[in-house]
DNA sequence: GTAATAGTGTCTTTCAGACAGTATGAC
DNA sequence: GTCATACTGTCTGAAAGACACTATTAC
């Protein structure tokens, strides 16, 4: 099973079957030294585009009866770069995750998530739901964590707020967002938390580039990838002096609306030369 | 597959079958809600300790051949409190990896590592061998990162310089170090990288550490884990104040050799209350 | 007293975060 | 000219890294 991301349309994107209700899965292919080469084989033929970038997620394994084998599936994060084609597969990643949106107004967490939770968590007299909810959710002046996409996710699963909850538990009213079967949202926001916390210590946000590209451009995905601002000034201090990520190409980028921007391409060099880390995600505090 | 770390006579160890050969594997036990669970109480049974902390490592499959099912292997790393029963079944980490250890005058690594590290370089004229060497092992100018554990061991075993190198191009003379059955070592250089690293970033140490203990003994555990030395004064800043992950519990061990040291004891509060960082792993530069 | 380890106070350097200002296009 | 976006220079505060010093035991 992959999760496989690209930016369409200026946001990013999940790959799924025909019917946009689940991800990709493929059986283990023969053949290949290592899985890890079978999946990039398998995803890059049935997509016909190019892996920036393939890591193992997270193995997962059904109950499995007395007497039958459990059935394993090993789930995998692609990345590749941005591409139009074939709009109809990419659900984009906050279609699945609305509340995971904290750029602009964040809408759908204060109008719905939220007061929903809310009455969830008062049922609850410890008040150890409350708390859960404020820490992972940023409320009661705790930050609001771009990573912890997973706990928030099975906060509402167990909270009986998504289709997909528990029979027993799930309520009448559940949060808005694109449902996918089985488990397949689940393991979609264990790749959105993992890519967003790659992107803070590897430069992997390259991957999801076209071959070149304005500091703008870059910024715009590091912002639709964490969900929320990042400090202009700070973010080309970083990739440009810092880590020197990239390197001018000498032209611009004219369709600006404003003063025409530089383009940059990615120097890939510094991958196999050190050992560096990625986009800091400087942060914006008030908003 | 697990693999369990413990703290045994102040350094870092591995538990093994009581041949010491193997890492400790069993079958997918049926009937438990995730993989998670399954593998925790089959160690909890073998081992007959608790384990503090358990997180999956990495899957790997066998090659598969045409018509055969393939065999995957799920690995898991977990960590319990230190406790001397039972030796023989623990194998000191530097064991495994002398050279990962670079606390005191680092003999192994400059006295047989790099030597025949250089030889296998030299064979190459392009420079590419020399220059991932160079990064890799701390040598021209490039600082030695204790998270490499795994590329480390990778370069040694394509160098042909460990006995479980591919025949074809294995060495004469391999580097020393305590050998494990198939790719054994191989999975517990995954496990020492995570565990490097995930210490940095979570407090996870603490599950390595008895009830109380003294902030000296904190700051030997992250050095022998991390394989090199650490800031002291800023360790227990860290610790301490700005991250109050340990409170007094008011008493003193005595046995120090010097000033008695005041016990500690972690407040397991905070990891439900916060999203708390790791130790920091503050630098020593000199040394 | 010395040796050894525990613990405190403070200085310096680095850098994330922030602000203000200038540059260059379209209209 | 205005508006919009791109880009630059500099200030500030927090914290990592480092140093010097004091405290309390055993001998």
């Amino acid at each position: 099973m992959a999760v496989v991301v690209a930016i369409v349309a200026g946001q990013p994107a999940v790959l799924t079957v025909p019917d946009g209700r689940a991800l990709p899965s493929g059986p283990l292919l023969e053949g290949h030294r290592s899985l890890q080469t079978a999946v990039r084989a398998w995803v890059e033929a049935s997509t016909g585009r190019q892996l920036g970038y393939l890591e193992q997620l997270y193995t997962f394994a059904d109950p499995g009866r007395a007497g039958l084998e459990r059935h394993v599936s090993v789930s995998y994060l692609g990345l590749t770069a941005a591409e139009d084609a074939d709009p109809g597969r990419w659900v984009p990643w906050y279609d699945l995750f609305p509340w995971e949106d904290a750029r602009r107004g964040s809408g759908v967490l204060d109008g719905e998530v939220l007061p929903l939770l809310g009455e969830w968590a008062a049922l609850d007299a410890s008040g150890a739901r409350r708390q859960r909810v404020g820490s992972l959710f940023g409320q009661d002046a705790a930050s609001w964590e771009p990573d912890l996409v997973l706990p928030r996710y099975e906060t509402l699963w167990e909270a009986g707020l998504v289709p997909e909850s528990p029979t027993d538990r799930r309520r009448e009213e559940t949060v808005p967002g694109h449902e996918l079967r089985w488990d397949h949202r689940r393991i979609a926001a264990t790749a959105m938390a993992r890519l967003r916390s790659k992107i803070q210590y590897r430069p992997v946000v390259f991957e999801l580039m076209p071959p070149t590209f304005t500091l703008g451009q870059l910024q715009a995905v590091v912002e639709s990838l964490a969900g929320r601002a990042v400090h202009t000034q700070n973010c080309r201090r970083l990739v440009e002096q810092q880590q020197r990520l990239v390197e001018e190409t000498g032209e611009v980028d004219m369709s600006t609306g404003g003063r025409p921007a530089r383009l940059y391409r990615f120097r890939r060099d510094v991958l196999a030369q050190r050992h560096v880390s990625g986009t800091k995600l400087p942060t914006v505090r008030s908003r």
